[in-house]
DNA sequence: GCGGCTCACATTGTTAACAATCGACTGTCT
DNA sequence: AGACAGTCGATTGTTAACAATGTGAGCCGC
């Protein structure tokens, strides 16, 4: 993603040399399959199969799943498997409180050198993320309110904040698509982020911390609820 | 590092065990060595030298490379080489302003837990790293304040905010180190830190947040000043 | 003398075979 | 019947050889 990031920053125009390095397309594919759910938290992956499955050897396999490992979606133990990290309410607490401080810290960064750019570009996000709601496309909105938030990090062109958000965002993305898979309607609807905009461009810094703040208190508790309900299910099935 | 504490809460009487897995090993060594200033900012690292130099082969050392990249002391661009990551000042600003907002978050979490052994264990690193700065050991010294502040880290049971210290500590020991190399002396002299514990276990919050806040605008001076004089060396020296 | 080209070298990316380790199954002994 | 040791299969860790790519030196034409 970064490289799309990059390769747009640079002009996009010229059509994007493939680059090379399969570790890079591996890493994309296998993340999308754990997003999108082929793949359920908790299963084990093995290398040899999927090496199969993308057509390559173990070698730059490997290398992708340290990559995912390094992200947070995978955890391996030495001799013995790696597995989709599994969904714990204790981690989507974590989580959404980083969120809180993150997104605070990253507005106090921006707040004098909000310009016309940055509105602009805040403003189309908050318009393709109503769109995707308002056209009940779930699996769209999800990517536009990432891509939302995501904004933020990126025009503080604070580096080792962006490259925090980007460790924090893939475990975020898991559990808002297990919960879109669970019950097809997910996350604050389009006024929460309405309101969300309007405190952001506005010049009163403190209503906007609370507004974050209740923000993803809303939405921490809407994953958790879902978590929850999802681990009741579990245990009466068993 | 990880292992080292998983080893001593597993009960570290019985030997540890040699654990396997070389990728561990190569990671360990190979951050000792930048960190230690064996191999220099910018150097370019060649993995058929190094994984000659380790004795292994270039499979574990392209891993353990791969871990170092993630935690952001080496770049690599593809088919080119890897180096060790260069020294700026605007790093340090990102690194030091990260901190603040992270280790005030910290005590967010856990100022209502404070309870004798997280005093106990606070006093007891602050101790410890003024030991090292009387021995005027600033090798030692630099490992002690890392181990004070992240205590703090470690004691909010914040699995995800330890894990974003952890991507920051190796950054900062950098530059701690360069420091130490190029002045011998390096650091808040001791009664920093006596005053910022002392407001850690006090009872005013926003005292203890200006304390941080004093506390990370000396240090990140101190290493830009640093920064500054070296670069101009190094243009003199050209 | 200078710009562009070719070619060889250095380095990384990739592959397939081999070794080490773990977990479970089985068979035996008490 | 229960516990324990040995063994087998599955999976990851490791290795050395091979392929692809980028870089720079040297050469040629102008």
């Amino acid at each position: 993603m970064s490289e799309g990031a990059k390769a747009k920053a640079a002009g996009s125009v010229l059509g994007r040399v493939p680059k090379s390095t399969f570790r890079a397309h591996i890493a994309e594919g296998l993340r999308a399959a754990i997003l999108n759910g082929d793949i359920e938290p908790g299963a084990q992956l093995v290398e040899t199969a999927l090496a199969d499955q993308f057509g390559v050897s173990r070698g730059p396999l490997r290398e992708a799943m340290r990559q995912l490992i390094d992200e947070g979606l995978l955890v391996a133990v030495p001799y013995t498997g790696t597995h989709v990290v599994g969904l714990s309410v204790d981690d989507v607490r974590e989580i959404y409180s980083m969120r809180v401080t993150l997104e605070i810290f990253a507005f106090e960064q921006i707040w004098a050198r909000r310009d016309q750019s940055f509105r602009q570009g805040l403003v189309a996000r908050r318009d393709a993320l109503t769109a995707c709601i308002d056209a009940e496309d779930d699996a769209a909105s999800i990517v536009a309110e990432l891509q939302l938030h995501g904004f933020v990090y990126e025009a503080t062109g604070h580096k080792l904040l962006l490259r925090t958000w980007d460790s924090i965002r893939g475990r975020l993305q898991l559990y808002w698509a297990a919960h879109h898979r669970a019950h097809g309607i997910r996350g604050p609807r389009r006024d929460g982020h309405d309101r969300y905009v309007e405190m952001a461009l506005s010049d009163d810094f403190d209503a906007l911390k609370s507004e974050i703040t209740d923000h993803m208190a809303r939405g921490g508790r809407q994953t958790e609820d879902f978590l929850r309900g999802r681990e009741a299910r579990a245990v009466q099935g068993l």
